[in-house]
DNA sequence: AAGTGTGAAAAGTTTCACAGCG
DNA sequence: CGCTGTGAAACTTTTCACACTT
């Protein structure tokens, strides 16, 4: 799932409860939509698919919010957990690679809603995926560096073959990107303050495979 | 990233062993192209991005398939890891919600490759998805239940806006599907023998901010 | 009465370290 | 000698259960 790193601060908060921190984050705003001003524990696991003790326990790592007797504020909490994720503000996102997953992915409108911004893409080539009629701008790879570094942009997804996979992230890095999304099959080797998250669609598939007889 | 269920067999084994099983799968396949015949728990360890120790006992919890002094052999573990994984044979999947992240998966061929076939999709409104000139047929979802009966389909790919999601997955498991791969924001309710593998982009990206300072 | 916050127990997972085999 | 297979230790994460607050 993840291969990443040690970061010196923010220790003792288990990754798992982390990645769940998104999920809560969703439940709530489609609490909020129904006009919900508060939670309890028991509520918004359910939602979330977790148990209650879980969810408080979890919440637990970022402070106390809840009021006993009466369950969680659904507008502070939104905010506590968006402050926590590092999402207060729109965040800049480069995508890497428009080929047959890249541009699939840049015609996917999903990052966008939640505080995200794909500004740009690159491609070695970009009149081919020009070409493909997407909303985002394709911009040749040589232009990379500076647009990393002239937007300030932290977060890439980086969708390019394989074989290039290691050496465009070693350019991202160089740059300054510190959150990878990688949908390459292969594990990056990044230096240990870059977060790499792995999102191999074939193996989830694989994985399933398991479970069924 | 999962929300699944126990299985009456096949316990002890973890489910993070299961998911470091397809990520083997793939390493091996990239080391039988250089033509080793061998390979040592720390080699191949490396190349997933384990400890030889986790390798080790991972493998371990299928059989010993390893020669003491030697390694394992290439082509017999990736024969294991297969079966393990059920999927000795070609599996046929079908896609539903052919909207704008569906189409944008059966235009990425990265299922295919691995042994699955997505062999139809499934819309409320066929006409719309057609008309994107995608390369497998879309079919409307009043033919799916005969469609996935007939094909004896065990895996579904589930990509409907997420009001219809639990709907949808409900029929999926009435017509005898047993794993669903999950592009929608919302955590489904499943019989305990219906896996479900949860994949929500959005919230790989959310995830990620976390570790960016 | 309802529901949080949290020690302490339980369960699950990873690493260590080494015996044993080819 | 090199490398697997695996008990046992270490560590991580989850669940339990209940004191405590509103």
């Amino acid at each position: 799932m993840d291969a990443d790193t040690d970061k010196p601060d923010k220790v003792d908060i288990p990754k798992k409860a982390i990645y769940r921190l998104s999920i809560y984050h969703r439940c709530l705003q489609k609490l909020k939509a129904t006009d919900q001003e508060t939670v309890s524990s028991t509520t918004l696991a359910k939602a979330a698919g977790v148990t209650p003790s879980q969810l408080r326990r979890d919440l637990g790592y970022f402070g106390q919010f809840g009021t006993r007797g009466l369950g969680y504020p659904v507008d502070n909490l939104i905010t506590t957990i968006r402050e926590a994720l590092g999402r207060e503000q729109l965040q800049p996102v480069v995508l890497v690679g428009a080929g047959n997953l890249g541009s699939a992915l840049l015609r996917y409108q999903g990052f966008q809603k939640g505080g995200f911004d794909v500004i740009a893409a690159f491609d070695a080539r970009p009149e081919e995926a020009r070409a493909k009629e997407l909303e985002i701008p394709v911009h040749d790879v040589s232009m990379m560096a500076k647009f990393i570094f002239e937007n300030e942009v932290k977060l890439a997804i980086l969708c390019v073959p394989v074989g290039f996979a290691q050496e465009v992230a070693n350019c991202l890095v160089a740059y300054g990107i510190q959150g990878i999304l990688n949908f390459s099959t292969i594990m990056l080797e990044v230096p240990s303050d870059v977060t790499v998250n792995n999102v191999d669609l074939a193996m989830e598939l694989e994985h399933l495979g398991y479970f069924i007889r």
